[in-house]
DNA sequence: CTGAAAGCGCTTACAG
DNA sequence: CTGAAAGCGCTTACAG
């Protein structure tokens, strides 16, 4: 019945040799009325939290983000953390800056270019004990979980220039919340388009272009046409796909397709499209075991396990 | 230099009598401190956080969810409150009520079928001052946004049946992440056909089908043949767009076609695909300036602003 | 303006 | 087991 005891009980502190029977009353007691701990009070005096903030980068949301995102939240979960969402939209990340004060979270997953220097540093200070990046390249500062979409674009060019193609094209959505994605991919096509010595000319198109046919099919004609396309995912590979069958070119014969995101539509597809399949559920959980590791002081790689991107190979290439 | 003073400069306490000059050195060393104020302390003492949690429902996350949840959240960080999304993914909701007792948001904007008497009893207790339900209906015990699933259902039927359809086929992703929406949109299509005396069969098909030709083809064939398809979405609406067209079934003369989501997909098809407006960025808003009122002691409606679903007529139907 | 003080709800070391 | 106490960092009423 007293404060003391009450708190030995509902934190099972062995140390202190309390009755099983006083035990079970107390922790009755506690159910039925509903206690729960001041989460404030409790950070308060141990200086921490068990918020983990997830800070949603600026990507186009889709499924495969979202099962991600799942993943880690999950794995996050089950190690008796709890996760929150953070969602910028707007501008230069003074709102996850504020949301961390607020919250004080004893880990942040964010991806890389969020985490400057300074602000790594002022979190280090609050409390925040693990800091894990998700970027395209090893973060010096904290472990970097790879995500990269340079990767994306080179894999997908080698295995085109790998089947010969000399030409490529790369097919891109014009859309804004694509931009950093799409520029990344890009960067990385150029990339090894320039190592394999083939050709690689871009194509952005509207989603609600009408006129894709107009600006595609002439890139894939005449003398020094392009013979392999690389699109941005697999919808816009298929909407390529149904407009170069509807004009009777011959996939993959005259013109390869090549995909992104490995989505079920890719299988669905006749002929079914070849398409980048992108770091798999089990290689992002490794973000949610990272931080538990960082937290209970184990040392952490500073590159977290993951599998570069790669081509499943289909009917399209 | 006293605590006092410089609680009372930070906070802007305005009765008190601070020159100038103090105001600004404090402000110039906290500044140069990178001074933030301990959250979990303030909380602490103030009673209640700056934070509002919102529960990221199970729906299948896409562009559409992106920016309802965007347009919510860029208001709430405009008044200045943080918002944090919650991402229950697994479990009954204890996930969620765990996270609520660690934060002590606020406010919480989530799902109806989340909010129990008894999680609402225990939110209000902790000091969670505005409760915000989104839902097919009226809450009893919240204010609720209004996001009928029902009534996209009932709206596409409604479309078509007005347009003389007698026979209607609702196309429906086999999808367990869609379940919730799909179940709720065919129960209010079953109501809608019900009561408009018009005929509704469902089709279930798995997104990797590559046989969706052969089961839908014959349910537009025969006698009692459909002449109207509602599809779940837009995406799913072009595929049986596309499969009529290859087998020279005319759309709309023969078979209407009617999507959800008016994404521009539904713009940049040929034909141009009807399809279903789901509440727009603006409405979604509202729900952000419901917390706000609240917690400033404004009454709000039991029921927040919101325009049905409705049908953006196009080509198809 | 300052200084001392109280109190938010918790945990934990300490003397009984 | 209990009770009293301290202290986490903050805000605010109070007496100077």
């Amino acid at each position: 019945v007293s404060r003391a005891t009450v708190s030995y009980v509902l934190n099972d502190v062995e140390s202190q040799r309390i009755s099983q029977e006083t035990r079970e009353r107390v922790k009755r007691v506690a159910l039925r009325m509903g206690y729960q701990p001041h989460a404030a009070a409790r950070a308060l005096r141990d200086g921490n939290s068990t918020i983990v903030v997830v800070e949603l980068p600026y990507w186009p949301i889709g499924p495969a983000v979202a099962e991600a995102l799942s993943a880690v939240v999950t794995k996050l979960e089950a190690r008796d953390y709890t996760a929150l969402l953070h969602f910028e939209r707007t501008g230069r990340g003074e709102s996850l800056a504020r949301a961390c004060a607020r919250v004080q979270p004893v880990a942040l997953i964010a991806p890389a270019e969020e985490l400057s220097p300074q602000f790594v540093r002022t979190l280090r200070a609050s409390g925040t004990a693990a800091i894990i990046a998700i970027g395209e390249k090893p973060s010096r500062l904290v472990p970097t979980f790879i995500f990269s979409q340079e990767d994306v674009g080179r894999a997908a060019v080698r295995h085109l220039a790998d089947r010969g193609h000399i030409n490529l094209l790369a097919l891109m959505p014009a859309d804004p919340e694509t931009t950093r994605f799409r520029d990344a991919r890009l960067l990385g096509a150029e990339n090894e388009a320039e190592r394999c010595n083939v050709q690689l000319t871009t194509l952005l198109t509207e989603e609600s272009d009408d006129d894709l046919a107009g600006v595609l099919l002439p890139t894939l004609a005449g003398g020094n046409r392009a013979t392999a396309i690389y699109a941005y995912n697999d919808e816009l590979a298929l909407r390529a796909l149904e407009l170069l069958l509807d004009h009777g070119i011959a996939v993959p014969a005259d013109v390869a397709i090549v995909g992104c995101d490995n989505s079920p539509l890719a299988r669905a597809s006749r002929p079914r499209l070849s398409s980048v399949q992108l770091p798999s559920i089990e290689s992002w959980e490794a973000v949610a075991e990272a931080v538990d590791g960082l937290l209970r002081g184990r040392r952490v790689s500073r590159v977290l396990a993951t599998e570069a991107p790669t081509v499943i190979e289909r009917e399209t290439s």
